[in-house]
DNA sequence: TTATTGATTGTTGGT
DNA sequence: ACCAACAATCAATAA
């Protein structure tokens, strides 16, 4: 628990984040273990099937897919993972609203918390990233067990269709 | 009524 | 090495 970092902390977050020794190598070793094993993993999948991977992005419009369940055949189809920004995002929007009660759009509030974000030490973003990183994990996972099971043999349940109105 | 857009940064795959 | 596109969310708007 790292407390009063007096001087410096303040910015040098992005480009180099003097704070600690410790944290700086603790972030170091996390960003290279993920572009050490994770990726090797990921890169691996995607010589094989890489169109497999995720939603394809040319799916003319990325919405479509999100807001309609349709396509049922990635159905289990594992999202990419959200961001450390997104976490904080989802923590900032409620402070935000109370605050802010009159406004209404995330857009607003994108604009507040990415201000913000930028203003955050290093130490409080840690904190989003290793949630991020922990996610990753798990989405990784899930992908392994997605395309395990896809070339088993892909079961299909009959989803009934529960579209009335 | 339904789908899409708009705004934020981070992550990651592709070229 | 750099680029592009997608990740959530909700209100508002277009068709």
């Amino acid at each position: 628990m790292p407390k009063k970092k007096s001087s410096k902390s303040e910015k040098s977050v992005s480009s180099s984040p003097p704070v600690n020794a410790a944290s700086n190598e603790r972030r170091s070793r996390m960003v290279l273990r993920a572009k050490s094993s994770e990726k090797m993993k990921r890169l691996a999948l995607l010589s094989r099937e890489s169109e497999d991977e995720w939603r394809p992005k040319s799916l003319k419009n990325v919405k479509t897919t999100r807001g309609k369940k349709n396509v049922k055949l990635d159905a289990k189809m594992p999202k990419k993972p959200p961001t450390a920004f997104f976490y904080f995002l989802e923590d900032f929007r409620k402070d935000y609203q109370e605050h802010n009660p009159d406004v209404k759009s995330m857009r607003d509030i994108g604009k507040a918390c990415g201000e913000k974000w930028k203003t955050m030490t290093y130490e409080e973003k840690v904190h989003y990233y290793d949630i991020a990183n922990e996610k990753r994990r798990e989405f990784d996972k899930a992908m392994a067990e997605y395309i395990k099971r896809k070339e088993s043999g892909e079961d299909e349940d009959t989803e009934d269709d529960p579209e009335f109105e």
